[in-house]
DNA sequence: GCGGGCAATGTTATCGTTATCAGTCTTCCG
DNA sequence: CGGAAGACTGATAACGATAACATTGCCCGC
């Protein structure tokens, strides 16, 4: 591959005019202008960047860290952040962490070693270790989705608790007064700020305690199936049910659909997090919707803004708001008699054939 | 940030040693390594990664280029990608072409630049462009699910064609006999290949051509609800529907709802591409599905085991089987003579309050 | 006792750019 | 016509690491 050398020679001028007229900064003139381009055709020369970034101390390159790329909340929003990034020339590292604070850092090491310019990160619960390596070494970083405990750096996240508030609101309204939260990780911020929502709520309707039953798990499928068993325990038993997140209402779903109730004759179903809008051809259940990609987008705007200015910038937090979509998974608790006489004989899934498909058929495996 | 230099000064050693303990290239003392040791942790060293890759000239970087992340089938084929790279110490930069030849064009570019040391390519249409410049570069490449027109690189995909030919071969055993295909862009292969799939379908039963209507439009639900009117002009009217992609199908069901054509009773739906597990509590399409994580996965293998390998390998292509999965959106085609009374009138949409609030909620703003 | 072999360490050049400073050549004005 | 300002160009030294070779010191066997 050549170099900037062999431009050099082949037009017969200097390195550094090879490299004032490929940086456009000035000071050659139109005929060496030429001559250098007509030689840098010929070659097909590629600045090498890591030449380039080894020596101006910059990469152009940002880091996007975040839990799982799969869920589409955070696929969307790793979409604003790359045309967010793209229309000022940064490029975009993505990173997987799974929850685990082990990776985070680890990621954030190499981050720092290959020298990105700054970072954005959905912590992993607390994952203060991170933040102090990065603030030791001068990386700018931008906390997405989640609170950060008392550091010093850029926010951006929806209003988890407003708009759990709103949810559990919207049941209230409805005439729900036993309502369970399945709730995500304890130790995750907008877990607990759901919850917090859900309490606020409830707390002004001056219901008792026992109306309030809140089960901590984890923002996964499996888990909302598995605290539904807890649901279903209980006694008396909620009417409603207020979902933290997307993927665990569908485990929720997938076991009220298998122990025999009917959503949202028996039981209703809100939930935090939307599915994109045009994957389902027949949305169902009732939601609060976060502004994904604008989170994304101004999570990295905030990022470029902060490094191109030459002054310090004091550390910023944006809160934005989500909205509250009513469908059919939410509906008037059934008579208060009828709660305790549910039984799985007296109610056959609405569609049954198609449950063990899902569970048992050679689909995506995603190890 | 302090640099080899800082280190070796600190513990009085040349750089070299430096470079051959973090490196762990041997030849060092465990007194010296000790010395050393103490001084990187004292400093909280950080080698800097440009000037190894720029002096070693690998950047243990790979890009994956595809059209649109958020499409879950390209989420979960990145995830496998990830995944695989980052246990061979690989980092993968992503980028979004939106099937835009120019894009895919640019990116390359940059992507030759910052010298990352393969590429993994979802092409846009015929990309040509790319790879020849690639080819010109010496970048080795993998192109994923779609098909290469006679160029020298590694290949990984489903086949499409069998994957298209048994879902309509599904719909042929159920009994329909005229059957129309919504199609993607006619001059991406996996389109193309589906289309042939379905033909090949459709000549075994001896079908006359005017059972067989293609219909080409884009991989994007705006294009599926279009599709769908030319479908409902057309006469007689076909029994069943073969949408090649899942967004195609998102976008046909919405209009054959808003139509007031009931799936599967009026007509049949059988879709290539499922989502994934655990997004649906109640998954409703009649499907093929792509192992997309394996996908992504073996690519990242071809590509890093071509790195790795210190002599030229042949180019390989590895075609994957798809997994036909039925569900309740195809059914046997309704009675002969009823075919051309479907009227609006007497097929009202099951669940009609939602429809609204799909399309007019303020969902995700994705601009 | 001496040369060979090997482990440990150091020196120098280099990867491909850009920053900095130092020329050279016009041009223009008094 | 001389000199200074300005435009253009080049030489040299970094950026922070590693490759390649050189050196030192020690052990060993004959």
């Amino acid at each position: 591959m050549s170099t900037l050398n062999d431009v050099a020679r082949l037009a017969g001028v200097s390195t550094m005019t090879v490299s004032r007229v490929i940086n456009d900064s000035g000071h050659t003139s139109p005929v060496t202008r030429a001559r250098v381009n007509k030689a840098i055709a010929e070659l097909g020369y590629m600045p090498n960047a890591l030449a380039r970034q080894l020596r101006s101390r910059r990469t152009k390159t940002i880091a996007l860290v975040l839990t799982d790329i799969t869920n589409p909340f955070f696929t969307t929003l790793a979409r604003g952040v790359e045309d967010a990034a793209r229309t000022r020339g940064y490029a975009v590292m993505f990173c997987n962490t799974d929850e685990s604070e082990l990776e985070e850092l680890e990621y954030v090491r190499v981050l720092i070693q290959r020298r990105v310019d700054g970072i954005l990160l959905v912590p992993a619960t607390s994952s203060s270790g991170s933040l102090q390596l990065l603030h030791d070494h001068g990386l700018p970083v931008v906390v997405i989705d989640r609170r950060a405990h008392s550091w010093q750096v850029d926010q951006i996240r929806t209003d988890s608790e407003a708009g759990a508030y709103s949810l559990v609101r919207h049941l209230l309204d409805l005439g729900h007064r036993r309502i369970a939260v399945l709730a995500g990780p304890q130790n995750v911020s907008t877990s607990a700020d759901r919850v917090a929502g859900y309490h606020r709520a409830m707390d002004e309707q001056h219901l008792p305690p026992e109306s309030q039953q809140v089960i901590f798990g984890e923002y996964n499928e499996a888990s909302g199936f598995e605290m539904i068993q807890r649901v279903l325990a209980s006694s008396p038993r909620p009417t409603a049910l207020f979902a933290t997140n997307n993927f665990i209402a569908f485990g929720a779903m997938r076991a009220l659909h298998a122990a025999g109730i009917r959503t949202p004759e028996d039981m209703s179903i809100a939930v935090f997090d939307d599915l994109p809008a045009g994957w389902t051809f027949d949305p169902f259940l009732t939601v609060v919707s976060q502004p994904a990609y604008e989170i994304g987008r101004q999570a990295a705007e905030l990022m470029l803004g902060r490094l191109a200015s030459d002054q310090p910038i004091d550390p910023r937090t944006v809160v934005l708001p989500s909205a509250l979509i009513v469908r059919r998974s939410t509906a008037p608790p059934p008579p208060e008699n009828a709660a305790s006489s549910w039984e799985p004989t007296a109610a056959t899934p609405r569609e049954a054939p198609s449950l063990a498909l899902q569970t048992s058929g050679p689909t995506e495996n995603h190890a």
